[in-house]
DNA sequence: AACTATCGGATCGAATAATGATCCATGGAT
DNA sequence: ATCCATGGATCATTATTCGATCCGATAGTT
């Protein structure tokens, strides 16, 4: 990890739960020396992305990391656009709903509807997607670019549970079937007793930037409710791609005959 | 400059005019080695607080300061709390309205709300306000630990007017009447034909934490907009201080007799 | 009051990671 | 067809980061 990564390792320990750390609790919590994780949050102070507070000594997410926010949101309003439709969506259904785009890192959780219900799937902004265990990520990898979808599938997938796809084979059905379908979904792949239906966000390439999915436990699941989410999800994601570019743009899918 | 500050560094070129660097472009403005710059994009990018768009190799914010940005404002909304108040006294006044928040790098502005008038003061987001040549400083200051008023007196002053005060003891004087009556007044000292009215926001330790100012051009002034100004800025400032905190903090300042 | 543990912070020689001149392949523009 | 700028890769040199250790302050505990 260069040096510049393990300073920004740092930031994500400021979490809503945990906004604020002391020196010596971040350290032994990042594993780093002391010393160098001084080193790295005064530099992080300096830049703005931290504060420290002057009397606690304790060090807490800056405010230039506001106007960093701010810049990305009006030259990318995913968010602005895709949160209020999923409000509609949780609204409609009256379970869990999550957004998530494809990074560097993955395909990221950005924001999360959770269900009033007292038995819900919970989702964890910020969390990573498996992309053969989850509807999400059939529903992305449906409508990827060839090469990506080839050189993931080259990796031996983990299984999560028992009914996670891990044979190559039953992977390729279940995405060639997404791609045909427009949407895709997800049985107990990641978590036992979990199911989904997903749709992927389309950029104005034609290909998935991310996706969104409505979760439910499954002993709540009936076919009309299959079937209303299935309409839900891939309404939602019309409107999102359609609010984003002015235009639904057109899909393009890796593996269609 | 630590390689970490190098690296964050390039976060600040990202702005809402240049949302996307080429990296050429982004070397030459930062003034580091093609290769450098090449390596902090990459370590950026893998931290996502950059990501890179695969077709046409350029760079741009990534998903990751959304997360940080909304666990800064779950922890410490002042954003989501002055923002409104903001947009209040814009109204009530037709002129233009900042908030800035003193932090490491000093007064930082934060949000603007611009007049509706063809002629406004305009005033950028993000930018340092120097705490003598500013309404918004001269608030701050006479709000604040004596120490840190002491230092910053001990440095000569920047002239950027005819106007602006750079005699110690004319700052004094501007920082205690603030200090008595509870807001400031700018006098064209940063810019010519701009005048300003600002009141500090407080902290829960009663020092100045930021402020808030009206500026407006010097012909459109008079006695009555000024009262005006004066009255809406200070009950924006207490409105705000007492949103985030549940209660008004009582003022501490430096130099009170 | 003395002791102890832990805190944030400072120091400095050793170890490591950042640097930048240089090269390469690609793709528009003239 | 040529030229130039682009994004990216390489590697010996060098500057920066690392971390064991020390320090003073604070807060419990005995």
């Amino acid at each position: 990890m260069s040096t510049v990564e393990k300073a920004i390792s740092l930031l994500n320990f400021f979490t809503e739960d945990e906004p604020e750390w002391g020196l010596s609790d971040l350290a032994r919590q990042a594993r780093f020396d002391k010393a160098t994780t001084r080193r790295l949050l005064v530099a992080l102070a300096n830049s703005g992305l931290v504060e420290q507070h002057a009397a606690t000594r304790r060090y807490q997410l800056g405010a230039s990391v506001l106007r960093l926010a701010r810049v990305r949101e009006t030259h990318f309003p995913l968010l602005q656009v895709a949160v209020p439709v999923l409000r509609e969506v949780a609204a409609a259904t009256d379970e869990t709903v999550h957004l998530s785009e494809f990074g560097a890192r993955g395909l990221v959780t950005l924001h999360v509807e959770e269900s009033s219900k007292a038995n819900r799937v919970s989702v964890a902004t910020g969390q990573i997607l498996p992309l053969h265990a989850t509807a999400s990520g059939i529903a992305f990898l449906a409508f990827s670019p060839a090469p990506l979808v080839k050189s993931y599938l080259r990796k031996t997938p983990a299984a999560f549970t028992r009914h996670t796809l891990v044979q190559p084979a039953r992977l390729d059905d279940a995405i060639t079937a997404a791609a045909a379908r427009g949407y895709s979904q997800g049985e107990q792949g990641f978590e036992d007793g979990v199911v989904s239906v997903a749709a992927p966000i389309l950029g104005l390439d034609g290909y998935a930037l991310g996706s969104i999915a409505i979760a439910m436990p499954l002993s709540r699941r009936t076919k009309a409710t299959t079937d209303h989410h299935v309409q839900a999800v891939r309404g939602a994601s019309e409107k999102i791609s359609a609010r984003l570019f002015g235009e639904q743009p057109s899909p393009r899918q890796p593996r269609v005959a």
